[in-house]
DNA sequence: TTCAAATATTATAATAATCTAATATACCTG
DNA sequence: CAGGTATATTAGATTATTATAATATTTGAA
């Protein structure tokens, strides 16, 4: 926890994630995901955003290892992949509301 | 903190304090900076990167309000502008650490 | 007032992120 | 299997971010 190298490369790490956040669109994605599931066509709709640009977030974010997906027939459905991550969200908001 | 409209606005504000906080040697600078003032210099070796590129990362916190600047003497020493961010900070070592 | 140290600014080349439009894939239903 | 709905992928133009090098500013001290 005080050990520079130790905490640069922790920095490194913390701050790809952060970069992923650092959206507006993916930050919203994620506050209504931290809430329960959703599937892509909600996110759509709430978020307001094109469907490709919609998935090419989800993508990013599942790369990222920050969501989960499952097929539920036709649809798919996206969930907060790391408790880790609920929390920071949480967070943020308890932050953040004023 | 449910309606969407101001959800989106807040995420927007946040997500650009995101941004910032996104780079590896930035978000090092403020880990170093919520222990305490740090001298540009200091910020610099613990760094290790360029004078000039250190003075961009610090300037463009400041102007995004993260963190204040005061001079003392021939040194500028900065510190952490808003105790949110500290907490925010703090709450991310926190969860990150293992 | 001149010098040197500390910090800031500017210009710019390299790289990355973003959005749109078009196309592809997966799955369900008849 | 044909058609429709949901989602994913790709290509490409546009804009933003990053890092380096060069230069400017500020300040204390001789």
């Amino acid at each position: 926890m005080k050990d520079p190298a130790e905490m640069k490369k922790r920095c490194t790490r913390v701050a790809a994630i952060l970069k992923t956040l650092a959206h507006p669109q993916r930050l919203f994605i994620l506050c209504t995901l931290i809430r329960g599931e959703a599937a892509v066509g909600e996110l759509q709709r709430e978020c307001g955003a094109s469907q490709s640009l919609i998935s090419q977030h989800l993508t990013r974010m599942r790369r990222e290892g920050i969501v989960q997906a499952r097929r539920s027939g036709n649809f798919v459905r996206y969930r907060v992949a790391d408790p880790k991550l609920s929390e920071l969200i949480m967070n943020m908001e308890r932050i953040f509301n004023e």
